[in-house]
RNA sequence: GCGAAAAUAGCUCAGUUGGUAGAGCACAACCUUGCCAAGGUUGGGGUCGCGGGUUCGAGUCCCGUUUUUCGCUCCA
């Protein structure tokens, strides 16, 4: 475990070194749980999700994609349930380190405080019998009234603190009350803090006529919301399915292990709509067409699990996710969860607006249900780049550090290299250059040992090395060294285009889907 | 969020009981070599994460803070 942890950390390294993964904001001393993908690994993610976005609208005429906005209506969240969860406020004990919501315990003391007056009316009772007469005591007995004074006190505070928002309100009167931790006993507590998974900002630049809107803590909902626009105007017939790439937010409360889990993250989600009752058969085909796409890219199949979800979110039927064997374990990389009809459904309540499917063949109209697949392509990044790593010994006791990505998704597809900097080679090689760098990414490289030059190239997980030497210019040959091999051959320059292009195109993953 | 550790050049790190900031690699220029990282010469680059404090003097000691890593916690 401690050699897979330090081999994280040395990605993590070679992801800043070469290109790929900054942190974001570092001269500012970063900020947390945030990255910037860099000049390669800007790349590497296009390609990601080039392959993503082909595999569904290419490969499926019944799925079309959309891109909607990040800001949605308010509502939209409270109808989808994100406003209603997680929005606590929240407190720690700092001996017992266990946390619990400052409302409720607070709740609990002003409970304790009834529990005082019906104890003494309780005791009263008994001593009176039946000449007791409750209400009268209860207006005049004094310790039933200053028990009830002190309740009445606390709820009024309570209720305003909760009424203005105010946390430091709240927290001072669990210490004002010397509210205990019933674990530690003590008194020791950290300020109260609100959780909330959503990030807000105002719109509208008055104060008055400011709304508060969520940065999209999913992208779902933007297809969900769009439900109908695109049926309509698509003319889709059920099953269909609507695909998005895009941005989401969630202000999680811890964010660690790198890019995997960030504040900031990109999501590729596919809703599929179906016939009720058909739901559990499509789950099964498209956990099935998932995974099918991951192994394509040869990273290794023994990576890959399915961990089906025993306890479902609220809205769920079903739910796997598949998971992929970083170096910190196996996580989930993809999740497929059969949605029921609970998210069109909500939004038919919720915006009025009928949410409905006309279905020609059983002449009858439903709401649809809806599989869901959802990618993290930063997750999905992570995942390629860790599996691709690899520090190689070579013979004669040399190392080299070498990116084994699928050339379909490598940054740069091929480096074309002078042997020697002089007798016009560098200019052969500028002249092959300038051909293939309207198909693909490609570099030119001059500096240092041809050796050096190929370990760089290597690095970033070039597939393709062309280098250019004095047979070049008598025979217009050049050799072409492979990556993983390191092997050479000697091959036409006007061979080049054709022979890299089948190996490093989109197109060749995709023709393994079918 | 709690606890622990760390932060010095682009990278990896050294820096003694507090006394003028260093190395290797990398980078730039020139020369040399020419098919798997290692030649020569020269050069650029650091207010030692940030802010206070102690001290004649702080990279070094103290406090706070930011970021990262690890453990716990959380992840509708």
């Amino acid at each position: 475990m401690a050699q897979q942890e330090d081999q994280f950390k040395k990605i993590v390294s070679h992801a800043k070194e070469y290109g790929f993964v900054f942190p974001s904001s570092e001269i500012y001393d970063g900020l947390s749980a945030v990255y910037d993908y860099g000049q390669n690994g800007v790349e590497l993610k296009n390609n990601i999700k080039r392959y993503w976005w082909d595999a569904m609208t290419l490969l499926h005429e019944n799925i079309v994609g959309i891109d909607s906005a990040i800001f949605m209506h308010p509502t939209i969240w409270k109808a989808s349930g994100h406003v209603d969860a997680f929005n606590d406020p929240l407190i720690d004990n700092k001996d017992s380190k266990k946390r619990y919501r400052a409302d409720v315990l607070i709740e609990e003391e002003i409970a304790k405080m009834d529990d005082k007056v019906e104890k003494e009316v309780a005791k009263a009772r008994k001593r009176f019998g039946e000449s007791f007469d409750e209400a009268l005591f209860r207006e005049t007995n004094p310790r039933v009234l200053e028990h009830k004074a002190k309740r009445d006190a606390l709820h009024e505070r309570f209720a305003k603190a909760m009424n203005d928002n105010d946390l430091n309100e709240l927290r001072q009167i669990i210490i004002d009350q010397e509210i205990v931790d019933p674990i530690s006993g003590t008194k020791n507590w950290t300020d109260v803090r609100q959780f909330n998974l959503m990030f807000s900002t105002e719109m509208g630049s008055t104060a008055d006529g400011a709304m508060t809107v969520y940065l999209r803590p999913e992208t779902a909902q933007g297809i969900f919301v769009n439900y109908l626009n695109v049926q309509k105007t698509g003319r889709m017939r059920i099953p269909f399915g609507i695909a998005q790439i895009g941005k989401a937010f969630r202000n999680e409360i811890v964010a660690r292990q790198f890019i995997f889990r960030m504040r900031e993250f990109e999501q590729m989600e596919m809703q599929f709509f179906v016939r009720p009752g058909s739901e559990l058969e499509w789950f099964k085909s498209w956990k099935e067409t998932r995974l099918k796409w991951h192994k394509a890219l040869g990273l290794g199949d023994q990576k890959y699990r399915y961990h089906d979800h025993e306890k479902l979110a609220h809205y769920a039927n079903a739910a796997t996710d598949i998971e992929f064997e970083m170096p910190f374990g196996f996580k989930e990389v993809e999740g497929i969860h059969s949605r029921t009809n609970f998210d069109l459904s909500q939004h038919e309540k919720f915006s009025g607006k009928k949410i409905q499917y006309f279905d020609p063949e059983l002449n009858e109209s439903y709401t649809p249900y809806v599989i869901e697949t959802s990618i993290g392509v930063d997750r999905m990044f992570l995942s390629v780049l860790c599996s691709s790593y690899e520090e190689q010994a070579l013979e004669g006791g040399d190392t080299r550090v070498v990116l084994h990505l699928p050339p379909a998704l490598a940054p740069v597809k091929c480096a074309v290299m002078p042997l020697v900097r002089k007798d016009g080679l560098p200019e052969k090689a500028r002249e092959i250059v300038n051909d293939l760098k309207f198909d693909f990414p490609t570099h030119y490289e001059e500096k240092d040992s041809i050796g050096k030059r190929y370990r760089r190239q290597d690095a970033i997980g070039t597939p393709f090395c062309v280098t250019v030497d004095h047979q070049t210019l008598e025979d217009n040959t050049v050799t072409l060294r492979e990556r993983d091999s390191m092997e050479q051959k000697r091959v036409k320059v006007e061979d080049l285009h054709k022979l890299i292009h089948d190996c490093v195109s989109i197109n060749s993953l995709l023709r393994k889907l079918g």
